[in-house]
DNA sequence: TTCATTTACTTAACCGATAAAGTGATCGTT
DNA sequence: AACGATCACTTTATCGGTTAAGTAAATGAA
């Protein structure tokens, strides 16, 4: 089947014999045209099948409602979630996602923002790599004043709105809760500690032993990426360089389930020989074995501020430097139960 | 901040004196334009900060390198995962991708669709909703020549390409393996018996067991949808109507999911006192007790399968009817493992 | 030397819409 | 009856590019 040449304002006008503006206004219900004309011209836009042409249309109206997402990756329970809660709240402000994925590279995430600017979208929603470190491109974001909105993995201080989740508080609440149920030895897999998520949560881990009087400990604080692979690494890592702590603070989940995967490779058993709780949880927790003992975050609300925040800096014409911070919730499971609160 | 004005060819036409046309062929390498004058154009259009607009540039040239890809939800192992593998291949061969998503909602797909075609993309990706039904959007699409390939949840037989995984095949060896293994007594959760994955799945189960000697029974083939909700009912359903069947044939990772909550709910254990097998897995399974055994799809293989076959159909400007099956492959797990096998 | 090519640009036309600025007829008002 | 307002369209200009069709100068072949 070969292409059809496209129908346009002109074919309908021709058909009708009026001119094409009053076509493109009866189609958007200007005004301007009567009633009786409207109806004729939207019953031969039907008729012969018309489909508007965005590209013209948003070339002239130099408006695209089309809002551009960077993700590093979207097979990711957080990931996922956010993304679909974007895509949610944007239909019903009337707004189309164009999403791309870089696949935490940092060169691919500047070659999205630029084709996403090239393609005018109206503003942008992002997520940066785990490694991005140039911050070349988002000055010329700020240049150009296209509105753009960061979430969960964010740069503060660049002269854009962040949203996340409130990662110092959870954390601190995260290791108080332990602290109150007696663990004494923390170890903390903490993740890049250039990327907000992991400094954060880090500081809240490292605030909270200092009020419960307990001890730090570099051997049990190891740094590395926030996947599973990470988790792996970083528990190994810990089990080689010594005494096994109590408990390990997990900056993700997937951190968390390479701990698990490693610690069973050693022969231990969690929560029996070594414990751990999980900074953020997973649809398919509960039917792990153990279910793990997680702080919550409020991921769905993450991607809806977001983007809420984002169409109205849109709307209002101007960039804003707001600094959301969403709170978190202890989820309790199969892991840190020690004592008192096993019955 | 303001939004500054943006440069545009005309503005470095000026700056240099020269044409507009002049400036949008250097910057496109045209033979046409000395190389000197392109370093110059060149030199100038990165001083400016000149981003070209793709709305004027495909408007003028026909062409939007994007293709629009519709799938009914992305927070689903399968989906996360084919969607990153349509996204990787897309992006290697220059195309931006648009993805829309149904929510399961037929409305919104049709919606979607039309969005996409107003859109311009050069192609369509599609994975239909649960409930589709309404084929008059896709005979649109095709009397518009646009070019459209079926992924997964496919309709066939309407003019377009199709490709899925082999699901009759896969449901047939999953249900001869249990034969063989002295399964007896074999229920199905079917999901819809209108989407293809459902009737296919349903097929092989339905030919196996005969091929088997095995005896069908209503009771023990419950229709239903693909999520975990309908796993949970399914399963309460087959318990409800009298006795329990050894094992039960998942059509999906989550109906499975759905099937051991409810089975747990009701005091039975897993593999215990009811087995299960599911079509499709997840990245979590090797986490769950019991790690369930599955027949594994060649997830990233359809996404990238579908993508090629739609940027082959543009490049020809014809759109296919091929219907291409890819095989499955059987994973054992904790489950699935009467008699024999266990050691 | 002369005429056909090639080189390196420019001008004009167009893609399919929207926005702004007319225009002639009808209407309401005093 | 006269005149501004309203109605229902039309004409013209524009968005920011691309393609097609010139054009003048330099090059080359006969």
């Amino acid at each position: 089947m070969k292409s059809k040449s496209q129908i346009t304002l002109t074919d309908i006008a021709k058909r009708l014999s009026i001119s094409k503006v009053s076509v493109s206004k009866a189609l958007r219900d200007h005004p301007d045209i009567s009633t009786k004309l409207k109806k004729r011209v939207k019953e031969t836009a039907v008729e012969l099948g018309y489909v508007p042409n965005f590209m013209a249309r948003n070339l002239s109206s130099k408006k695209s409602n089309t809002i551009g997402l960077v993700v590093p990756k979207i097979a990711h329970h957080f990931f996922a979630e956010a993304i679909e809660s974007i895509y949610k709240t944007a239909y019903q402000n009337n707004y189309e996602i164009i999403m791309t994925v870089s696949q935490e590279n940092e060169a691919h995430e500047q070659q999205h923002l630029e084709t996403l600017m090239a393609m005018r979208v109206d503003g942008l929603l992002i997520s940066i790599t785990e490694h991005t470190k140039d911050l070349a491109i988002f000055e010329k974001v700020l240049k150009r004043g296209v509105p753009l909105v960061f979430f969960d993995r964010v740069l503060c201080g660049l002269g854009f709105s962040c949203v996340t989740t409130d990662d110092e508080q959870g954390s601190y609440d995260a290791i108080s809760f332990l602290a109150k149920k007696g663990y004494k030895n923390i170890a903390h897999l903490a993740g890049y500690q250039n990327s907000n998520i992991g400094y954060h949560r880090a500081l809240g881990y490292k605030n909270a032993l200092k009020k419960f009087g307990l001890s730090f400990s570099e051997k049990w604080f190891v740094v590395g990426g926030f996947g599973e692979a990470d988790g792996y690494r970083g528990f190994k890592n810990i089990f080689k360089n010594g005494p096994l702590p109590e408990i390990i603070f997990a900056v993700t989940f997937p951190v968390a389930l390479g701990a698990i995967v490693a610690a069973n490779e050693l022969g231990l058993s969690v929560p029996g020989d070594v414990d751990i709780l999980s900074f953020g949880g997973s649809g398919y927790n509960r039917f792990m074995q153990p279910a793990l003992t997680f702080m919550q975050q409020p991921v769905p609300e993450i991607g809806q501020t977001a983007i809420k925040l984002l169409i109205d800096e849109i709307k209002n014409g101007e960039t804003g430097t707001q600094n959301i911070k969403l709170p978190t919730k202890l989820v309790i499971c199969d892991t840190c139960l020690k004592e008192g609160d096993k019955l």
